[in-house]
DNA sequence: AATGAATGAGTGTTCATTCAT
DNA sequence: CATGAATGAACACTCATTCAT
């Protein structure tokens, strides 16, 4: 499969992550995306092939470039936990910016599974978890991070505690008394991040 | 909204409840769950009235129950960090029994809210929530926990980690070599649910 | 497949035929059929589930009868190149009657046999043939015909002429100068049917 | 309309000839023809102005000549029998080679005669028809033909009978036991030939 | 001379819901 | 009280064709 796209097909996936994103996949009708995107409705199936590769291009358009990232990151002369703080960071701003693909990657695919051909974001979490890994080990062999710990549970942890605030936000806007759009990203880019790596440093750090 | 149903109307829910984890809400048809559940198309809507309504019939009728088992967990007679295990425990037995409808809950509803009324659900979470904040405000009284722990993204944490978990269900399989259905839900049973409680205590207690 | 249709069904049927006929199967489009026949588009796959079942439906519905008609016919009390007259009258006639779904029958199934489930018709097909054969094997029987007739190949110069005829109807329109509608259906029940009739008994009865 | 055709279009003609024959006319899409044929899609409207008219040239393309075969064979040294059977033996030869064309020309073209212009095809098959006359009439000179045959109907059961065979081939291949693609085309050049053969010998000699 | 991009109209089918009985 | 029949709207997708280059 291709990874480049010109401006119409990027237009077309930027519209269909947003709706992918407020009303899921099967939510989504490629007549939406059309109106939207403004395109006849033919693009789509024209460009993509169908609405489940179009799902397929988009997952492989706003994951790419993350794996590079998270390769500098361990190559930066930091403390190890300072590293798990910025791929915290990372990942939370990652997530936050393509809300609507991580969404479906992570909670709509499992039903789909045998229908897209996703082994490409399969390598992606794949390669991800090799990154925590070595710097968890690299913590592990400097003696910061206790030597018990099962890391392929620590991005369900982080990942699943972000989503979890987003997928309930009206419920934790009313709660946390956040008023405005403004307010609320900035609590996830503070509060909600600082709980996160400090609930990961706990876990790595703290002597049971 | 009544809260009884019929055992034709219970049968309908059972069913609605798999099929809605297996394909998700949009991505199930009343024909579907009409089929397997052997009754006649037209009993959805005759008695429910909508999907819709009969998405809110499902989240009443399966979250029942939980709050009085919350109320008794709190009145037992347990350490804080034994209470909290212990809910956790819970959780996770509960959420793994009744799948379907806690995804839909945490992971669908965001996009159907204005047509969904689950000022109900909205209850149950505040009502979870003044659960935990007991326990936990018990904890520092008595001076086992921090003092500094925002209460709120505790249940993200503990939900969102065996959410995230549960979606990626293909991929822990895989890298945790867990070959069949009785050994992944063994490992959800012990490791996870041990993952989550470390988790937990560790944020609780671990002084930064 | 159930062998029996309510009103709406044979309406549908009618104008399925018709249209199969004037335009061939994939030349004619469902939304065709529900207008003529003053139905919900929907109908058409609610009644039969789709429009290749509605083809199946249509082969059932209108070769009903032949066989019982075949029986009948063996058991007269005739001449046995008597019988085989009868039988082309017979075979005309029907078929003349049910133009679109011999034609599609016999023209458009080869390409679509891996989809349609028409063993029935293919039973009928042997049906046809057996009593062809019954009633050749009499007059063999009775020193009329000859013996080293290849029987299978009967119906393929019976039915061939026929419906070459019938497919090239504007040529022979032309130059039989057959004006009418009317003159045109003469010429077949009257010529055509004589010609088959003459053709038949000749390769029967004619010692080469 | 021209007749003579560069590679390229020769290259469309032959595979649309192929698909056609394959899945009929409105079974198959330009899309079809061209990713078989390895062309781009606008060629067929570029070279031959649309799906019809390409139809037409196909026609055209593949029915000449054969009336220079007809008057070469009339001019031969035979007698009409021997004559008679030497066209049968053209036909089934030429169609056979052309299956797809001629099952298009004779079955589908009947629907859409007001969008084609098949003048040419219709003086071909006036050309044939009078061939046949010319041959005919020398043997009712001669003596050994019967006077009252009626010529047109000739054509109908000579074609008819071999269009039939080939349209119910899965038919045929079962009840008469031929396992592979050279038994059946075996079974054609000398059975079936044979059988059309003897059939309108019998009908031209043999006196009711 | 040839083609990639693009399109409006059309395809068969499924949807949740309604309604007469 | 319960349901089979029926429906209009929507679905994803394919069609033959056009047009700027």
């Amino acid at each position: 499969m291709k990874t480049e796209f010109n401006d119409k097909q990027i237009q077309i996936l930027e519209v269909a992550q947003t709706l992918f994103a407020e009303k899921g996949f099967d939510g989504t009708s490629i007549r939406d995306i059309s109106k939207i995107a403004k395109i006849n409705i033919a693009m789509v199936s024209y460009y993509f092939g169908s609405k489940e590769r179009l799902l397929e291009s988009l997952v492989l358009f706003k994951t790419s470039g993350l794996k590079e990232q998270l390769v500098n990151l361990i190559e930066e002369n930091l403390e190890p936990i300072e590293k798990i703080n910025k791929l915290i960071d990372l990942y939370i701003n990652r997530i936050n910016c393509n809300r609507g693909i991580y969404r479906i990657l992570h909670f709509e695919i499992s039903s789909k599974k045998h229908v897209l051909d996703l082994d490409s974001f399969s390598e992606l979490k794949k390669g991800n978890l090799k990154s925590l890994e070595h710097i968890i080990q690299e913590g592990q062999s400097k003696g910061v991070f206790r030597k018990d710990i099962v890391i392929p549970l620590i991005t369900p942890t982080i990942l699943g505690t972000f989503f979890h605030f987003q997928m309930n936000k009206p419920f934790f806007e009313e709660i946390l008394n956040l008023k405005t759009e403004s307010q609320y990203n900035n609590y996830i880019k503070n509060d909600l991040t600082k709980h996160i790596q400090q609930t990961i440093k706990a876990l790595l750090i703290y002597e049971n």
